[in-house]
DNA sequence: CCCCAACTTGGACAACTGTCCCAGACGCTT
DNA sequence: AAGCGTCTGGGACAGTTGTCCAAGTTGGGG
């Protein structure tokens, strides 16, 4: 058979629990469900990894990180601070639209990451990389349209995150395209109000 | 042993499995798990439910049921819309902090709704009766103060819950009720301004 | 008083789980 | 060609899982 180094072997193994979570959801995430859906042998588990939960720590990296990057494109200036807010939030719904399994995995990870003691902290990273990435959408944004914001980024930049998880977990249930959309058309109204020229 | 009916046997395990999964999460909840903190005999369960499955639809009922009743007291009026919107979320908010396992227990089986086929439609009715809990707070609060939102209610409900949804995830993320309330009262202040004097 | 339906219970089942071992095959270095 | 670390893959392990039985016990209505 094909060999595969270890890392190499490793990514397949990580990928290969991403679409078993998206698709099945995590309670399908077992070793060997994993290992058929990588096209490994079982055994080739605990060669690359030293137990699952080592597996689970580096795809909630790996989920967050590509998450990170999707919206890395950010910010998307056109006008005046409402169509740009609106504009940027669009974009990243289009993120999520296209590849709702990520949301998925997420959800899942995040309710295991609160009871297992390894993956504790893990949890509190990824939402700390949100609030960061927001905060500095938000500054991106106030900058390029000559706003300041009237209240501190921080704070906003919880809000918008908020409103984003919030977004899409209504999404993942209904699968309403339309009205998430319209909700974060709605959203965007509404803080571009907290700002004044600067 | 005590002996008893085959109805109140559900309902302890339904707890049971409630208090289980709130604590160790939901891969916790297995049937023995569930049956020794219930104080039951393996047996009971397959005696009192046909399939887990079925114990889980009885649980997502009886926790959204709980949760409605839990805000049924709702509607809180001091002076203008924005201090009746901010002290009914601040209620809201007092129940969610006082009983997060109940959002933790949410959380896992809205995840685990997705993918058994048993469960699908139960957490789309469950999003269904929080948008209607939410527009009718937002009209009955509306009556009150003697104003009209100036967007559809159905809208603003949907709005109300990505908030409440949203706050209540970083919540149990990050464990800061502090930032909650501020996020809760900023909401608040954004809302109230989507109304017009009637 | 007795009997039948409702309830209890320990044990068993087959399937599945995470993890591990070990003999073998590969391919790079010497 | 020979050696050696890297990777393969089948099989096995002990434990856990959902589910089910068949034999028991109970208490209220005839």
């Amino acid at each position: 058979m094909a060999r595969v180094s270890a890392a190499d072997r490793r990514r397949q193994l990580v990928e290969a629990a991403f679409r078993v979570i998206g698709a099945e959801g995590f309670a399908a995430a077992t070793t060997r469900r994993i290992c058929a859906e990588a096209g490994a042998p079982v055994a080739a588990f605990h060669y690359c990894f030293a137990s699952k939960s080592e597996l689970f720590v580096e795809l909630t990296e790996v989920t967050v990180a590509a998450l990170r990057d999707a919206q890395a494109g950010g910010v998307h200036v056109v006008g005046g601070i409402g169509e740009s807010l609106r504009e940027t939030l669009r974009q990243w719904w289009a993120t999520v639209e296209a590849a709702p399994e990520r949301e998925v995995v997420l959800t899942g990870l995040t309710h295991h990451a609160m009871h297992e003691p390894s993956l504790a902290g893990v949890a509190r990273r990824q939402y700390e990389a949100y609030h960061r990435t927001a905060a500095t959408t938000l500054s991106a944004l106030a900058d390029a349209c000559a706003v300041t914001w009237t209240l501190p980024v921080e704070q906003l930049a919880r809000m918008l995150v908020v409103v984003t998880d919030g977004v899409t977990i209504a999404y993942l249930v209904d699968r309403d395209p339309d009205a998430a959309v319209r909700t974060l058309d709605a959203f965007a109204r509404l803080l571009a109000g907290l700002t004044s020229p600067s």
